[in-house]
DNA sequence: TATAATACCGAACACTGTTCGGAGAAAATC
DNA sequence: GATTTTCTCCGAACAGTGTTCGGTATTATA
């Protein structure tokens, strides 16, 4: 064989990864079946098992790297923006994210649900954080005053409500429903910054 | 018997909804087992079929319940109360009941993820015509403005979104996280309608 | 009282995730 | 290069799932 056997494991980690996101995004994650995966990537079921604990196993890697993406969606906002605007595009950003990985964003949540949050702080506090640092630029610029005690940590929970309620309900109440969302969820971002202000 | 057929069939249907939504309180949805309903209802599971066609239709008549109490939540303010402190207290009463009833808020959004949106105009517009007509009650009043073409549709799917999120993320990723989220959300929501202004 | 409709169950079917023991292949050791 | 160890992978089985079907009591109707 070519390849090492470390490289050969990682491989097949992948295709496994790869086919159970591929499977959700088909199926709908409640029709994910491990049996399948095995049949898709030419395993048997009892096969999987060497590279992974369980289903859920699967599921937890696939949603620690969807986080992570997610955070790098956010992230990836021109720096040189005034820090509102670069605010709306992170959130607009994690929207977009959201919408067009629905996979992703399900099994984060679907996970979640029945656990504790994301074990590694880099990736628990992930778009979390990176909201958080925008908003204290925000407020350091003065272009937001934080009144009433409603501090930097609080603001940055009020907006992650927000966004991710934009997402949730685009991909459950409103999956039939046509709109300009990024239009509305535009204005929606910008109205909650004037209030702060 | 005492008491009539239809009477006995609705009394049966009720237990088993009963003890469904308290499995699902109780284990979480994915551990909900039509086996272990029969079981503790007290019939075989091929017996349960006389009363719903499947497990889906008992989640599913779960979730209508649960929207129908979702909306009479929001709707339950004194009318009496200027219209933009109706609008808050509906939106803090939404988030309440999504968190003290976090069963039928789940059952809910696991059922719009895999279909398409609830059936019946009353029901499926539910929550969200509460909040429509409060909002154009705001506009009407001169306490809010639709600025921007922000109009009152778009306000009442962006405060849905907050609030929606809100009571997903304490159910989800913030489950394990303390803090005073009820003067928190207050903040937020008030922050927002400002931002009408 | 005879007949029709309903309520309920046991058994079976096709699935599911997971475990275990045992093969065969690859790597490491000698 | 031969031998031992480690790693892959699979077949079979287990306990669980939702659902269907045929049959049997029980209840209501005629």
């Amino acid at each position: 064989m070519k390849n090492t056997r470390q490289e050969r494991q990682a491989d097949t980690r992948k295709a496994i990864l790869q086919t159970a996101l591929g499977l959700v995004a088909e199926k709908g994650l409640d029709k994910l079946s491990l049996r399948e995966i095995a049949r898709r990537v030419g395993y048997s079921p009892a096969g999987l098992y060497e590279y992974f604990d369980s289903k859920e196993d699967i599921l937890w890697t696939l949603a620690k790297e969807g986080d992570s993406r997610l955070r790098r969606a956010a992230l990836n906002i021109r720096p040189e923006l005034p820090s509102t605007e670069r605010l709306i595009q992170a959130c607009l950003a994690y929207v977009d994210f959201s919408v067009h990985n629905a996979e992703y964003f399900i099994i984060i949540n679907s996970l979640t649900t029945h656990r504790a949050s994301l074990e590694e702080p880099a990736s628990s506090e992930s778009s979390y954080s990176v909201f958080l640092k925008i908003i204290e630029a925000a407020i350091d610029e003065g272009e937001i005053i934080s009144r009433d005690n409603f501090c930097a940590e609080e603001i940055t929970y009020s907006l992650w409500a927000l966004i991710h309620g934009m997402g949730m309900l685009r991909l459950t109440q409103l999956r039939n429903f046509n709109a300009d969302f990024e239009s509305i969820n535009r204005k929606a971002i910008e109205t909650f910054i004037i209030g702060l202000k």
